[in-house]
DNA sequence: GCGACAG
DNA sequence: ATCTTGTCGC
């Protein structure tokens, strides 16, 4: 169950920032934003990770809902250690060989991801749900808590209502509101998806509490993993 | 120069 | 992310 070692032939390991950044240079030209997802998806997966307090061993898990009645149809975890530190803006390097090597070990493979962090609402418009998607060729979405950049004024109240999120001229994504009354969501696009398309699947994802189910089930799903990890860990 | 800063 | 108590509400 340990995250295999640096030997994963689809992603870079960078062992600096400045790595990091070339990487993320690399890459950005090869996110699609034609939106040539299906604007339906039949299957969302769900990514999250959970770190144990020590820092030095995490959790990551991949559920898979069937779109249309929400249920859990499979789903995946990996324990390793983080691949970066953290670092606002390079975020992706530190989950992205465990979370790969979760939705490696599904069965069924999902339609659309839906990441827990930002797609084009990142400084350099590469955030791990662009990583994600350009990576693994699926369509992806960032749906954040936080902002990690960008200016926006608070929607509506009310569940659909949105505001755009901009950086400077451009339009980087949307404030969501996904429940009545309750703090909105970050949403944007990752890679072949349209803003649109993106905010109609995270409303979907949400018809009772304010996270989507695909990350509140890999939410669950990742926690539980770690302290099944650690508890063996102790014990051994 | 001084903060802010996805999880 | 994780650490943390009680508390308000369905």
């Amino acid at each position: 169950m340990e995250t295999l070692g640096a030997s994963d032939p689809r992603i870079d390991r960078p062992g600096s920032v400045a790595e990091a950044l070339a990487v993320q240079e690399r890459l950005r030209p090869l996110v699609d934003l034609a939106g040539s997802g299906p604007a339906e998806p039949a299957t969302v997966a769900g990514l999250d990770v959970a770190y144990a307090e020590s820092g030095d061993r995490l959790a990551a898990a991949v559920t898979v809902l069937d779109a249309r009645t929400l249920a859990v149809v499979d789903s995946a975890v990996s324990v390793g250690r983080p691949a970066f530190g953290y670092v606002p803006g390079l975020f992706a390097f530190r989950e992205l060989p465990a979370l790969l090597d979760a939705l490696d070990r599904l069965t069924v493979l999902p339609e659309l991801l839906v990441c827990d962090g930002h797609g084009l609402a990142h400084p350099r418009r590469f955030g791990l749900a662009c990583h994600l998607g350009v990576v693994t060729g699926l369509p992806a979405i960032g749906v954040g808590k936080t902002p990690l950049l960008g200016e926006w004024t608070p929607p509506a109240q009310r569940r659909g209502a949105w505001t755009p999120l901009c950086d400077g001229d451009e339009t980087v994504g949307r404030v969501l509101r996904t429940r009545d009354g309750v703090k909105p969501v970050f949403v944007s696009v990752g890679h072949r998806m349209s803003l649109d398309d993106a905010t109609a699947r995270v409303l979907a994802l949400t018809p009772r509490y304010r996270l989507p189910e695909t990350t509140r089930t890999a939410d669950r799903l990742c926690r539980d993993a770690l302290a099944a990890a650690e508890a063996t860990a102790r014990a051994t």
